[in-house]
DNA sequence: AGAATTATGGTACCTAAATACCTATTTGTC
DNA sequence: GACAAATAGGTATTTAGGTACCATAATTCT
């Protein structure tokens, strides 16, 4: 999860494939399965599950036949709202001197960041999972095609 | 520098801060003078300072009236020469899965979040060290009134 | 009732990256 | 020669993220 300088954590790549592979599926997965079909550490998946469920993204169930499930419609779940489940909310804070004495206006690198986060936030939220889902189903028979970064 | 998924290093903000510095008052400045304008480690700083050194963006001085200066006009530096001083030319890679292999497609989060990286990189390839101290210029005298992120 | 399966919750450990610190060495000025 | 500054390298320290482990609770199956 290294590169560039959107950083996000392996815990969110976790949430987002895990709930994407939910709304593709439709039904109820166990950690188990799910962390296999990511290749991730089932203990790490198990927690980060543990998050959406608390923040009612995700209905659980124990005991055989147990499993998570989308709590809500695919079409009502937003990126954003997963990546905010695992993250917290959070605020930037990028320049070094007070922000008084920051002789680059109200810090002008602070304010070019938050401008960017600002498009990340804005086009996570106007991303749904019945987006995702859509989108494999037109693109999935081309895929190997445009593979090549 | 925690917060939001633009994240940028300490490093990265020193050296933003003390280009800008540089450019800004137009002459040789030493690390110690510098580090102090940006309330930052002077050993930190130094360190910061030697990789821009290096990356060609800076002369440097030894013994007194020593220091470091612009070795471009401020209006030939951009900002993400800057920052690939310090960072380093990275790739991103943000698919969990093998990229055949992820069921979103050629993965869409990976997309989603090279573009976000792409914006950066271009608005950062856009504006110089003469943008800044423009900008300084124009903004200064209302910096109180807008400083409220 | 008991065994198996799954999620939950907590704690402690590991690792990597960033930063800080410390001690020299080199280069230049006076 | 004395001093000031950058340069260089090595070694902590800190922090965040990830991993591992373990005991427990809930559910299903036999």
């Amino acid at each position: 999860m290294k590169g560039g300088v959107v950083q996000i954590s392996q815990a969110v790549s976790i949430a987002l494939h895990g709930m994407g592979l939910l709304a593709l599926r439709g039904r109820k997965m166990s950690i188990g399965e799910l962390s296999e079909m990511m290749s991730a550490s089932e203990t790490h998946a198990a927690k980060v599950f543990q998050r959406l469920v608390k923040a009612g993204l995700v209905n659980s169930s124990r005991g055989p036949t147990g499993g998570v499930e989308l709590a809500l419609p695919a079409s009502k779940i937003t990126l954003f709202e997963i990546y905010e489940a695992i993250e917290g909310s959070s605020q930037s804070d990028y320049c070094l001197l007070q922000q008084d004495n920051c002789p680059f206006g109200s810090c002008i690198f602070g304010s070019m960041l938050k401008n960017i986060n600002n498009e990340f936030v804005r086009y996570m939220s106007s991303m749904t999972l019945a987006d995702l889902a859509g989108s494999e189903i037109n693109e999935t028979k081309s895929v190997a095609a445009d593979n090549k970064n």
